[in-house]
DNA sequence: AATATCACCAACCGCGCACTC
DNA sequence: CGAGTGCGCGGTTGGTGATAT
């Protein structure tokens, strides 16, 4: 591979004569050598100083991907093969985020196993999957409606820590979301039920939280009222209605109740782009949302929708769910990276 | 045995973001 | 506020070894 390559050079290293291709076991001992010494960074002066005659990108590819301490040597394992699998559910290819959640491993290992192995795999089931929604929408006559198309989603991608305006019933909500990751990645996306989200342990678990704050304040302290408020608000379905027009949908839209999703004109994974994000791409700026009157404040603060210990609200995390997936009439309005 | 094709993966490169001045 | 710089990310390239013809 050494010397192959005749492009010019890259932005942060214009000289010439550098070396390229494969790295010599010399070349790796004084790398190691020297950031064994002086540590990472400063990776433009490293060749310089260390005596390579690479480019300082070069020198940081072949540490962060080979030479590291840290780095986990041989097979992916059928576990890291799952974890992969999942994690490219929910984050599509931002590697870096993959390779962040298994340890030892790199992103480029990861993109390269991928690319290599599961994207044929997972292209194949895929297809099947595809193949026979298709042909249950043609029986029915539904026609495909794609999220790309669909005006009342603004799609974009935010950084871990976002604020979002939801709009419901023309109020709008407000919250954050901090690492909710770990919920998602407990719920099997190509399974998944609101019943089950319902009766998952993270809903069920806040119900008994408030249920505890409840009983250990001995009434009702506000907390409950978020809950109520929430299911009671004329915005927001009650858990019949829910399961009800989970069911109808589920008997309207497909034949086959295994793999029935309710208008669920996109996948549950886009959630995902929306929790783990990244700021908005240049051309599609966030739009902004109105500030909320002070009756939608009241009501935003009185459903738990803000913040609430640094977490948002369960109910909120909850409308928002609903929204992506089709139960309610919302609006995710403007998704504010901070 | 020779050649063609495929699979793997290290390395390259362009782009964009964050930071500094 | 804009230019310059450093760095990280993700897509792509191409050398090498394995396998098929």
């Amino acid at each position: 591979m050494a010397g192959v390559k005749t492009k010019g050079a890259c932005r942060c290293c214009p000289k010439e004569g550098l070396k390229r291709g494969a790295w010599s076991a010399q070349e790796d001992r004084i790398l190691t050598s020297y950031i064994n010494i002086h540590g990472e960074g400063k990776w433009r002066e490293l060749p310089l100083k260390a005596g390579l005659r690479r480019c300082g990108r070069s020198c940081r590819l072949r540490w962060l991907n080979y030479l590291r301490p840290d780095i986990k040597r041989g097979n992916i394992s059928k576990d890291e093969e799952d974890l992969i699998i999942r994690l490219h559910k929910l984050l599509g290819n931002r590697w870096s985020l993959i390779a962040g959640r298994l340890p030892g491993r790199t992103d480029n290992e990861i993109k390269n196993y991928w690319n290599t192995n599961l994207s044929k795999r997972m292209k194949g089931i895929t297809k099947k999957i595809q193949r026979k929604k298709l042909k249950n929408k043609k029986l029915k006559g539904i026609p495909e409606v794609k999220v790309e198309n669909n005006p009342h989603i603004i799609q974009a991608r935010a950084t871990q820590c976002n604020n979002i305006e939801l709009v419901l019933g023309g109020e709008s909500w407000g919250g954050r979301i901090n690492d909710s990751s770990d919920f998602i990645l407990d719920t099997d996306l190509d399974e998944f039920r609101i019943s089950d989200f319902l009766d998952s342990d993270f809903f069920q678990g806040h119900c008994d939280e408030i249920q505890a704050a409840n009983n250990a304040t001995g009434g009702d302290d506000g907390i409950n009222n978020n809950l109520s408020c929430c299911f009671g608000h004329p915005s927001f379905p009650t858990h019949e209605t829910i399961e009800k027009s989970s069911s109808e949908a589920m008997l309207e839209n497909e034949v086959d109740s295994d793999s029935a999703q309710p208008n669920l004109t996109w996948e549950v994974s886009r959630l995902c782009s929306f929790l783990e994000t990244e700021k908005p791409p240049n051309d599609r700026e966030p739009v902004p949302a109105p500030a909320p009157s002070s009756i939608d404040r009241d009501l935003a603060s009185s459903i738990g929708a803000f913040p609430r210990n640094g977490y948002c609200s369960c109910e909120f995390l909850i409308c928002l769910l609903l929204t992506l997936l089709g139960y309610i009439p919302g609006i995710i309005y403007a998704i504010h990276a901070i």
